[in-house]
DNA sequence: TTAAGATTGTTATTACCATAACAAAGTATG
DNA sequence: CATACTTTGTTATGGTAATAACAATCTTAA
């Protein structure tokens, strides 16, 4: 009786123009990797409850993120693995496709280059490009390097969602120039510098030396908490 | 007159046993890095609000995240970078000489041993292990890779703090438990998994595949701002 | 030396995020 | 088929972090 009880219930799929915290869009991805890894084993059924246990969070967390982007659970049983899985890549935008060019060829980008995983989710790079004679030319991944200087020609050509920067932080802001004019909406920096993007391009950063400092922190912490303090 | 009228002010340099929120510690290795920005251009002074304004963040966050380790700058002056710089790096631990292990001689393996800003921290990687035949054996960053089996031996006779980890997921938790036993402090993670290790040792993830997949839901996002209402 | 201006360190306020609580509604069982 | 149990989605509460406000005091310049 009363079908629609609580406002929303089963009929909120319209457009959701609410802003997601960005605390909760670093979880989307921890959610995802552990339902994969369920999907894998064949589990079938999932609570918001065990999710929690292995993420170190509340379960309330875990229902209310999800609840942000619509109702994917049933009372009294949980979510359906490969149900929520496929959702949350939608929720994400995994397999569609999505083209990359990476600009660097240094061992970090040669790294990026080979690593496997984002093949799964439907990424691929199609191109890379560096500036230096001795690097242009080589086989990196199945790709030949190309000369930088035909980065804006080539993005004319093929437009590309994604541009990943492995440069030395004093030309990655003349790259991430090139890669918004040529058209690019999102920029993958590894750049250690703060680039200047207009507001219709995202950057996400990764920052190895901030995480490194991070640790170090950490230890040191520690590290004062057990000889400092002789309690 | 009245020296010591703001309680603490000049005298508040006893041991803090303050818990350091988790955004604040994110941030302070962005204050060092905008402070050695700085002192290599030989700027010898900075206020609160030039670098709040860089970090796009209130000027009131960098004067109380800098607050909670002590009083740094001066009234109607503002900081003096090196002296800030310097204390910052305190803070942070580095310039102390730690050393590392790295795990895994992979692709990711090789760019992180061959990444140079480390060394200018005082971070050393002392040596490199491998499980792959083919590996071990070759010369990464100036260092013959070693086999795996004789990690924990090497941990006995020469005591590291930190480990890193680039190996597959699989094997990533039975070499965290190796590295714990050899007496490790710290774990920094990139294979794509949740470890599991004692209170007392810190990890720090850098996890590509969520970096990635955060972006991508970022354009999703943006894409449907756009495209989604006709606002 | 004095007064105006600048900027810190700290406390007060606001806003946001995480946890708790609970009604609704399904599952499982006898 | 009824009853006990489970678990969701959502609202209420609590706590933590970001911003605002301000007294203290230093700098700078006349």
């Amino acid at each position: 009786m009363s079908m629609v009880r609580n406002k929303g219930g089963k009929y909120k799929h319209e457009y959701k123009q609410k802003a997601i915290p960005l605390t909760v869009v670093k979880r989307l991805p921890v959610y995802q990797r552990l339902l994969a890894e369920l999907a894998a084993r064949d589990v079938e059924r999932v609570s918001s409850r065990e999710l929690a246990t292995q993420m170190k969070i509340d379960p309330s967390q875990v229902r209310q993120d999800l609840s942000l982007f619509g109702s994917f659970g049933q009372q009294g049983y949980g979510y359906r693995v490969r149900y929520l899985l496929n959702e949350l890549n939608k929720i994400l935008g995994l397999n569609t496709g999505t083209k990359l060019v990476l600009v660097g060829g240094g061992h970090l980008g040669r790294a990026i280059a080979n690593y496997g995983n984002f093949v799964k989710w439907g990424f691929t790079i199609k191109a890379i490009f560096d500036r230096d004679p001795q690097v242009i030319g080589l086989t990196i991944a199945g790709l030949t390097v190309r000369d930088v200087r035909e980065l804006t020609p080539y993005l004319r050509a093929e437009p590309v969602e994604i541009g990943i920067i492995c440069t030395p932080a004093p030309v990655a802001q003349e790259v991430a120039d090139q890669l918004v004019a040529g058209g690019i909406k999102g920029i993958w920096n590894f750049a250690p510098v703060a680039l200047r993007v207009p507001e219709t391009v995202c950057v996400e950063h990764v920052h190895l030396g901030e995480s490194l400092m991070t640790l170090s922190f950490m230890l040191k912490q520690r590290q004062e908490e057990s000889t400092g303090p002789k309690k």
